[in-house]
DNA sequence: TATAGTTACTTAACTTGTTAACTAATTGCT
DNA sequence: AGCAATTAGTTAACAAGTTAAGTAACTATA
C-alpha cells in the first residue's frame, strides 16, 4: 500500500478505471449475444453506428464506434464480406467511403433485436429504470461538456 | 439507416457504448501524461489497484483493474522488471502470486501524482465538481446491482 | 488417504489494436 | 494556376489482448 493513500482517488471512484469496470460488467452480460451471432464487438458497434444514419463516411464511423482508421478498415472488410454494409467512394470527395448498411445488415439488426432488447431489459429492471436513464443522460452531457472545452480555442495560439 | 430505428437506443444513449465514449473522452486527456512517463494504461491500472491494499493476489488485480489473467503475467512482468512492484508466491497457498507496491513503485506513484491530480482537477471543473461526483456515485451504485444480482443464485440449478 | 475436480497462474498460437509510413485527393495560399 | 499543407484512407510492422491448453497446487469426497 502507498504511505499516502490520499495522493489519488480510489480506483472505485476513479472515473476511467469506474467507467471500464461499468462498462465490463455490462458487456459481461451481453457478450453471449454477440458472440451466439458470431460478431465481435467492435462490429456490433459499427453496425450499430452506420444504422443511424443513411450515409456515413469512415472517419466519423470510427470516431462514434471508439475506433481507430485502421481498425475500421478490417472491420468494414469483415462486415462487407458478410454482406451486412456496402462501401463506396464518396463522389464528391474522392478521398472518403462512404458506408451504407445492406438489407441482410439490416435484416441482421432486427434479427438480433428481440435478444438485446431482452437483455438490456433485464439490466434495466435489475439497475432502476431512473438510474439507468440518469446515467444515459449523465454520460452524455459529461460528453457534451468535456468537447465543448477541447473544441473551444481560446487557450490556442495567437 | 434501418428501417425500424426504434429498434435500439440511439448510440449516443446505449449505455455500453456510451460508456466507452465517455471513457475515450478522458483518456485524449489523460494519455499524454501516461506517454510522458513512460508507462502504459494498462500498467498504470496495475500500479493503481495494487496502492490500494498492502499485498493483492494477480487475480483479484485482474479483476479490479479489468484485465484477463495473461495479461497480468505480462504487465507484472514488465512492471517487476521496472522495479515497480514485486511479485512473490504465496506461503499459504503456493499457485498464488502475492504483488506488492515497491518504494520505488510508491515513488513513481508519487511522483506523477501532481500532474495527474491537475488533470483531474481541470476535468472535474470543466464537468461540474456535483455532477462528476454524481457520476462516479452512480457506477458504484450501478456495479453494486449488477454484481448482486449476477452472485445471487436464485436462479441457479436447484 | 487416494483421487477427481477445481483453482491460480503460465505458455503458446492466434486475433486484434496501435503506430508510423505511404498514397491519393482536396484545400489553402500566393 | 501552381504548390505546400492538410485530410481520408490503406498498408505494414509491431504490441497487446484473447483463447485454449498445460502445469502445479489445493479442496472435497469416497
Amino acid at each position: 500500500m502507498t504511505k499516502n493513500p490520499s495522493l489519488y482517488d480510489p480506483t472505485s471512484r476513479s472515473l476511467p478505471i469506474s467507467l471500464l469496470q461499468t462498462r465490463e460488467l455490462i458487456m459481461e452480460v451481453v457478450r453471449p449475444m454477440l458472440v451466439r451471432h458470431s460478431i465481435t464487438e467492435q462490429q456490433w458497434r459499427v453496425l450499430r453506428v452506420i444504422s443511424e444514419d443513411v450515409r456515413l463516411d469512415a472517419s466519423t464511423v470510427a470516431a462514434r464506434a471508439c475506433l481507430l482508421a485502421p481498425s475500421v478498415t478490417r472491420i468494414v472488410r469483415a462486415l462487407e464480406k458478410r454482406g451486412f454494409i456496402s462501401s463506396v467512394r464518396d463522389v464528391s470527395d474522392k478521398r472518403r467511403t462512404v458506408l451504407q448498411l445492406t438489407e441482410a445488415g439490416d435484416a441482421f439488426l432486427e434479427k438480433v433485436s428481440p435478444e438485446s432488447a431482452e437483455i438490456f431489459a433485464k439490466l434495466r429492471r435489475t439497475v432502476g429504470a431512473e438510474r439507468w436513464e440518469q446515467l444515459a443522460t449523465l454520460l452524455s452531457d459529461i460528453r457534451s461538456d468535456i468537447q465543448a472545452t477541447d473544441t473551444d480555442q481560446s487557450d490556442a495560439k495567437p
